[in-house]
DNA sequence: CGATTGCATTTTGTATACAACATGCCAAAC
DNA sequence: GTTTGGCATGTTGTATACAAAATGCAATCG
């Protein structure tokens, strides 16, 4: 990696309505369960159904949306019980991360954690919850960056991809912010050490922790 | 459930596309890195390019194709990295499968996983791969079930059905399937005290024996 | 009055025509 | 001889017309 990367992305037309699609339901203007209608959003987005329809499919793989034959896309409406299976695997794949990332860190990787970390703790004091979820999703991304397995990444990223669906970020009691920010602390103790058991289990309790905080959310809505 | 189930299932035109095109992959009818032409395939399926392109959509998401923009979809060549890395995940995920199901497992379940086991066991005695296959597949399937998880199950679901496509069966050394049947003996005993830990352990060795066996044939091929 | 059937309308599914893009070849320029 | 530009050809991308299916409503029958 050097950095330099001079690739330009065009998207392509069902990419990039995907793409608009998924911040539409992330934020909620798609709420869950709502009805896609095809000629509606195709005029909405300005696009023909062509490239719509490929976009549903990208969107029902990432598991977004159901399709029901000839009964056309809805937002799926997840239970809590489909959170807490989600939590459940995300668990097991964060703690997998963390061995395999103890294993496998270099002393510049970890120049850049106590970077971010430095950050958070910055965040945190200054109450500024928008950068210290930045900065959080920063550190997760970078310890399975490390961890250098791409199918691990790539699964990962689909499961909280689903659940970005549910917007439980914002009321984020006190005591577990300072919590998780004591847990990250840890995370990065442990991977100084190269302690890719300590590691797996600060991960897995962090993410139980943080399943608590969305299912509260969830019932608080 | 009451095994009574009237509901008939229509495949949907993409969805029977894209079962054909698998088994096609799964089969190395279509080689990897095999481009797709859609205007041949659609008429080899008997299908216009449409629903074709839909079927595309789909067995990307699931790894099984790549598509470049512009230029068409091609079967996807695995790597013995890429092996690798997902073998890494599967076990992760067999891991906590087993531990799951050991939290979760009823005496009816056991009962089960028992008479599967004596038909491996009656399969492997006649050296009669097709059949061992199919019950080995058969428990951890089951195992799977009795987890109680669906993201589990589909996540895992998944990774298999990318690395069927490498076709990696057939050739299975007797020491090396002597030491598989072993190990699912191991399985249904720590499955009977409920010792989630152990199942884990034994899972998570059995995969990486797995692992071996198919870089082995990888390499060999 | 309730259930059922047929029809009208809406919506999704499929095929196909046309547009945009990629690719390979050849000629011209340096 | 190498590079560049233009063209021809094939392939993918998009829009849209038409077909099939679902849905809602009203009329009819019990």
């Amino acid at each position: 990696m050097d950095g330099s990367n001079f690739q330009i992305t065009r998207l392509t037309l069902p990419e990039a309505a995907a793409e608009r699609l998924r911040t539409l339901i992330i934020e909620g203007e798609l709420a869950p369960g709502a009805r896609l209608n095809e000629r509606e959003l195709s005029e909405r987005l300005g696009v023909s159904r062509t490239p719509l329809r490929e976009a549903f499919r990208m969107l029902a793989a990432d598991g977004l949306l159901v399709q029901l034959p000839n009964r056309g896309a809805q937002v799926v409406a997840l239970s809590t019980d489909d959170v807490r299976h989600a939590f459940e695997v995300m668990a097991s794949l964060e703690g997998l991360s963390g061995e395999l990332a103890a294993a496998r860190v270099t002393d510049h990787d970890f120049v850049e954690l106590r970077a971010l970390q430095t950050e958070m703790e910055q965040a945190h004091s200054r109450h500024d919850l928008p950068s210290y979820y930045r900065v959080n999703r920063a550190i997760h991304d970078r310890i399975n960056a490390i961890a250098g397995n791409p199918i691990l990444t790539q699964t990962f990223r689909t499961l909280n991809t689903r659940l970005h669906a549910l917007r439980f970020r914002s009321n984020l009691v006190r005591t577990k912010w300072d919590q998780a920010v004591a847990e990250h602390r840890d995370m990065i103790d442990a991977l100084a050490v190269r302690d890719g058991v300590r590691l797996r289990e600060i991960l897995v309790r962090h993410l139980k922790a943080k399943l608590q905080a969305v299912l509260e959310t969830m019932e608080a809505a």
